[in-house]
RNA sequence: CGCGGGGUAGAGCAGUUGGUAGCUCGUCGGGCUCAUAACCCGGAGGUCGUGAGGUUCAAGUCCCACCCCCGCAACCA
């Protein structure tokens, strides 16, 4: 019996590469959240997929040598494989390069031209022409061009608006009376101070920049911006029509239960997208939940041992069920989370293998050993019956509940206190005594069946979160444990109903062994892999010449306040006077670290501003992308070589 | 500059409307032997970022100031 639909979406996957564990965090929390909605009995329609247009698909394309529907047929596959590693249950994997999307969303765009709401206009800005990007006035830096610091002029350029002002207070008036509409609650409070209190501002709705998109079908030199073509994805699929009748289907599931997202695209989410559905006249979806992210170690990449990590090494080293567990359950409600190697062994080892895996095993292992593999039915007696019996049937109600917020984590702690709770059982029971003496035959059948009804139980509430594991403990018992209201009930089990095997559920790890072997992986599967460019074509000897190159000492070096990556340097440079440069190296030294250093300069370039300072000549280095990753080496010489030396 | 979130035992986190600080891991000691040296019990360990600040009979929990970390800052998805 269904108790009515839902309908749950997690944010299209940006098709720019391959996506790393924490991207792949959110389509495991939808999972689990999906499967346990249809293990309560509702109408699922869980959708995912791609989100596959936009400038820097473009550019990457082009650096790949292929098309951008070359590039993002292969990400996009790459990306639903990974989902598929996950074991995640999405009914719908979608990409917006989709045709009958592509067709949706320019219906969309003419029917916003008609009503008024996107009209044309002109976007204005300081422009800078190398940089070929719009910059607001706040961004500038020393009024220079915050990337290369290069003059910036004011320019414009023909372009589509959509009206969002108009909707500023409606998104207002809605987010107040729906407080559940944004999740968590801190999110809501960014929105609302951020941005609706000092009212929308008309959004940019169209590019003419580049050509990767859906192009507007009645000026097709603009292409339709990627957010309202990403977001409407969500309508789109299920059957939305811009023009004519919408499908049963849309009809059923809109609006979405459930839109789950990064916290770093909740504006998209709970603005614009707000805004466009209620200017097609379509109603808004119940909540909106941006959840945490997942970090790695440090939380900076580095291909070390540790930091970059992919889901699919992940589950080749420790087991899908295992990376569902830790990303489920290690990461809280509203704060970011950690996941490193060592945490992920100490997890898989004291709750997987520990308290879960060995509760299973010794009370299978025992009622084979006791019982021949048959449990009986047997009146319960004593308090530690009584106690076991009532967590175990309140404990689906909790998980419930937890789960009916979202507090995933917590749900799956309700379902390991009650595994703790049993072994605790098997503890105060001691079955092995009784075991002992034949006179002790029917508690001993008590006390086993009771470990195997709570067993049936924790692994039945476990089937959303571990499917993979659920799966195992129902063949062990013999049994199929996904009728939601049987497991709020004890007593399930028929009496004489005969177990299957002993099998190990999660093999526990010995730590150094372990650590040696992932170290072992990541060394043979990211061994360093330089990649070389061409050979530039031929310059003349004195084209060469009239670069002026010295040896330069480091007088004094420093950190530009402000700036991430810029490192200001006095040098000698051998006139007697100090010359200042400044390096975009800081992401790779440390400045006392090269103080009285003898590096390298061009001298004669023409002198530039960045973030407001001025730098005369840059310092040479060797820069060489390893694995996809910029490294860059300061080019040092010998410190017995005289400032001024001229390189030649 | 501004806005938001954080700073609680070695690590990771809870702490609702204020009433002598809890959980998981680790650690130390004990018990048990059915089980994957797993399980169960107990102990140690915290001036709850700082201010001998304010309110209160009482503050991690409210107010003020300051320090540190992390996000956001609108058209780069």
């Amino acid at each position: 019996m269904s108790k009515g639909k839902y309908y749950l979406s997690t944010a299209i996957a940006y098709a720019s590469g391959k996506p790393h564990i924490g991207n792949t965090y959110e389509i495991v929390l939808a999972d689990a959240i999906c499967r346990f909605k249809r293990l309560e009995g509702y109408d699922v329609y869980f959708q995912t997929g791609t989100d596959e247009h936009g400038q820097k698909i473009q550019e990457k394309a082009e650096k790949a040598g292929v098309t951008p529907q070359q590039y993002v047929d292969s990400t996009s596959a790459e990306i639903k494989r990974i989902w598929d590693v996950m074991n995640t249950s999405y009914d719908r994997f979608v990409r917006t390069t989709d045709p009958m999307h592509e067709k949706k969303i320019q219906e969309i765009f003419e029917k916003f031209l008609k009503t008024g709401d996107i009209y044309k206009s002109k976007y204005e800005g300081w422009y800078c022409t190398p940089c070929e990007s719009f910059w607001t006035e706040s961004q500038l830096v020393d009024g220079k061009c915050p990337d290369c610091g290069r003059e910036v002029k004011w320019a414009e350029e023909e372009a589509y608006f959509f009206r969002l002002s108009k909707y500023t207070e409606l998104i207002m008036k809605y987010i107040e009376e729906h407080p559940e509409f944004i999740q968590p609650e801190a999110r809501k409070n960014e929105m609302v101070n951020n941005f609706l209190r000092p009212g929308l501002q008309d959004l940019c709705v169209s590019r003419t920049s580049f050509n990767w998109g859906i192009p507007v079908s009645s000026d097709p030199k603009h292409v339709v911006y990627v957010w309202l073509d990403a977001l409407s994805n969500y309508i789109t699929f299920p059957g939305y029509e811009p023009e004519g009748e919408d499908s049963d289907f849309y009809k059923k599931y809109w609006p979405a239960d459930v839109h789950l997202i990064g916290k770093d695209i909740v504006r998209f989410h709970t603005l614009y997208w707000p805004a466009f559905l209620m200017a097609l006249g379509e109603p808004l979806p119940k909540q909106v939940f941006g959840h945490p992210w997942l970090l790695t170690g440090s939380g900076k990449m580095s291909k070390s041992l540790g930091n970059v990590l992919y889901a699919d090494d992940l589950v080749e080293l420790y087991g899908v069920d295992a990376v569902r567990y830790y990303v489920l359950h290690e990461i809280p409600f509203a704060s970011d989370g950690t996941l490193t190697h060592d945490l992920m062994m100490e997890r898989i080892n004291s709750d997987l293998a520990n308290i879960l895996g060995n509760l299973v095993n010794r009370t299978v292992s025992m009622t084979h050993k006791y019982l021949g593999g048959t449990l009986r039915k047997r009146a319960p007696e004593g308090e530690f019956d009584a106690d076991l019996i009532a967590l175990a049937k309140s404990t689906a109600e909790r998980v419930q509940s937890r789960m009916e917020s979202l507090h995933v984590a917590d749900a799956i702690d309700e379902i390991f206190a009650l595994l703790r709770r049993a072994n605790k059982y098997v503890d105060e029971t001691q079955p092995w005594v009784l075991g002992r003496d034949e006179a002790h035959r029917e508690r001993l059948e008590a006390v086993l069946y009771n470990l195997c009804e709570t067993i049936r139980i924790a692994g039945g509430l476990l089937k959303p979160f571990l499917p993979g594991t659920a799966e195992k403990i129902e063949r062990q018992l013999r049994l199929d444990a996904s009728d939601w209201e049987a497991l709020s009930e004890f007593g399930v089990i028929e009496d004489g109903h005969a177990v299957g095997e002993a099998e190990i559920l999660f093999q526990r790890l010995d730590i150094p062994k372990k650590t040696a072997e992932v170290e072992a992986f990541y060394a043979e599967k990211y061994a360093p892999k330089v990649e070389s460019d061409p050979v530039l074509p031929d310059v003349t000897i004195d084209d060469f010449s009239k670069c002026d190159m010295r040896v330069c000492k480091v007088l004094t070096c420093e950190n530009v306040k402000k700036s991430e990556k810029l490192l200001k340097f006095t040098l000698d440079d051998g006139s007697g006077k100090p010359r200042q440069i400044l390096s975009g190296i800081a992401k790779f030294y440390k400045p006392e670290e090269l103080v009285g250093k003898t590096v390298v300069a061009i001298l004669n370039l023409p002198p530039r501003k960045m973030m407001g300072q001025e730098s005369c000549g840059m310092l040479i280095s060797a820069v060489k992308i390893e694995n996809g990753e910029e490294k860059l080496n300061l080019l040092m010489l010998d410190d017995s070589i005289p400032a001024g030396a001229r390189l030649g």
